[in-house]
DNA sequence: CATGAATGAGACTTCATTCAT
DNA sequence: AATGAATGAAGTCTCATTCAT
């Protein structure tokens, strides 16, 4: 391994570290509230090394978004690998890489949300929204996929391949944000996992073709 | 009219006055780059009287979520009223009137979710905070009891009610959230109205019993 | 007086009170050193007020250099007014006015300096750029105006008038930067008021038509 | 050549490029918006390299001073040597060499008051300090010798010559200055050359004994 | 000798909130 | 009740400087 190389990987790991921080930090504070400095400490480094490895606040916070994105493009692209599995299998095994991607990060696909639905967005770097929106897409269309082969086969209802798939990724996010604000508003018990189950079952029933 | 009675209207309007700018200004810009001077310039008062009539910025803030809740409390009950109805018609009806919710406020449930999923709602005085989780969880209830007569008549499967309802408004919101965002992400054209009603046929679909 | 012109010129007071602590405190520090606290400190005011009376550090310090080209122009245009003077006279009363400028605010005449020469100028708001040019044009219009009289009249030897004036002000503070230089570089005595007089005495030798 | 020496020699090669790196970089930006990154990406250098061969950034800005005024003395010295010359010719070589001065690096003159009516000098090492008073005076000195010359033999009008240097010296800057300040507030064409040179000569019939 | 990643103090600026009028 | 000038705490970010390699 060349030295170049090292330094490459010492400074991805850099990154990683302070990802990590963040996400923690975000997570328990929110955007807002919480400061570089916090995470800074948190990541055991000195403020100015964050600004080393992000171009600001805004760029950081986007790259816990991307690592979702990531992960869940490379869970949903394997799920579509598996040429062998049925649709029917395939849906399942993409509503376990769904609850996956949550337990990845439970917390932050709640900012994430914040962070697509606002104000940030906007002042993010071209090459850096560019990513979000590619792996964005790609994610969709992987999902898509997954329904377009059952449509074909005849097991689903004919319907929009990529809105199945929207709507698919929607109620899993919608479930994941109101489970997440019940949890503050009524401090009820974490119900998340039997009510996305429940989700699941029902947009499995809604999309498959009656008997 | 009472001089007192009268001087309580005055001061209702005033408030009213205030959340629709604030409605505006925090559409616009976000609950953070929104400033009390920004709301207060819309809504033509000085930044003084704003907290004569609210605590602070997040209990302002919190109001616009309290006036969504209301306008969605008082459409289901109304629809649950109609005891003509049959629930399918019912399930008909409260579509529309979550498309109205929409309508209603189209961004600002956006933020309403940014609200709710972090940050400010430690911070809301407790009587607010009460107000908002009594009208949610009513609000719930009464969309649960569409469903509680579906089933009772044999015409939905038999699920919980409350967790139908908690998916059918994750649901809802998941999808305005997720287009909003698609629009952000990538100048898509708005497909929020057919999303929404391809994702209500689905959860119809989903939830009524075969054959 | 109404109430509208009492704030009016409340305000205005405000202004001098910041801009007098401003002169005095980057005069001793100079622009980078002088902080913004140490000004609203020295003006017995809040860092914030500053910001509700100048847009930026360097705007308020450009007003500054507005400041003395204001007096700059007063006293040149008097003196040009006095139709009865000789263009010898008016020499004299401008060499004398030049010396009241310097006396006027001796330090920041130096940072005065330090602005034009570099990189203050573009960070300006338009509107402020434009007054300092403009004050700047008719100032040394004005002084130009002097020694057209005096060539008109066959006095002085004939150059292009403005020609001249740029060069009597570009000598008056030459003079004035290199003596405040000596006196930090050498600790010499405070030779300026003989320097000046020399200077001037020279200048006029060397317009001055022979005999 | 021993190992000594080259490697004396090596050293100053890179003090040499650091300076010239730093002279591009400070002339583009100005003492503040220019960093140290900055100048060391110029000179190819990382910036821990700057600081072994500058104490600090300031000693670095000081030292580009000490070069002018080094080369400033260098053309003094050689004019005031060929003693075959009237004052008159050493008059215009003395002007010559001026302009050269300016030519050798117009833009740092500049940031020399920059760094001369202020803030900087209390910060230096006294022996550079040192060396740039003692170099300004001897420059100075040997100017004032010229005039000296010219004086004793009956051409140029009894007056002090070191205070004639520092007008001499003091008109020059000033108009190089002011010139500057002018290119930047109103976008005038150059006229430097053309002033500078209106200058000089009218400097010169001011000392010049009436016919 | 050279590097350049890391530091951390400190500056500017914003803005929610207060309070005298 | 309404104002809006003033506050001052706090946050983001920069950058001169250091030091382990």
């Amino acid at each position: 391994m060349g030295i170049q190389e090292r330094k490459e990987r010492e400074k991805e790991r850099r990154r990683q570290q302070i990802i990590v921080a963040a996400k923690r930090v975000f997570s328990e504070k929110g955007f807002n509230k919480a400061t570089m400095e916090d995470i800074a400490k948190e990541a055991e480094l000195s403020p100015g090394t964050l600004y080393l490895y992000f171009k600001n606040k805004e760029e950081l916070y986007a790259s816990l978004s991307l690592r979702i994105l990531q992960y869940l493009h490379i869970r949903v692209t394997h799920v579509n690998k598996e040429t062998s599995l049925t649709p029917d299998k395939k849906l399942s095994a993409l509503m376990e890489a769904m609850y996956d991607v949550y337990e990845f990060d439970p917390l932050i696909i709640i900012n994430m949300f914040h962070l697509q639905s606002s104000e940030t967005l906007k002042n993010l770097s071209e090459s850096l929204l560019d990513e979000i929106k590619d792996l964005s897409k790609k994610s969709i269309g992987a999902i898509a996929k997954i329904f377009e082969e059952g449509i074909e086969q005849g097991i689903y209802e004919d319907r929009h391949p990529v809105a199945l798939a929207d709507i698919f990724w929607a109620m899993f996010s919608g479930v994941v944000l109101w489970e997440a604000s019940k949890k503050i508003i009524s401090s009820d018990k974490d119900y998340l996992k039997s009510t996305l189950a429940a989700a699941f079952e029902l947009f499995e029933r809604g999309i498959r073709k009656a008997g």
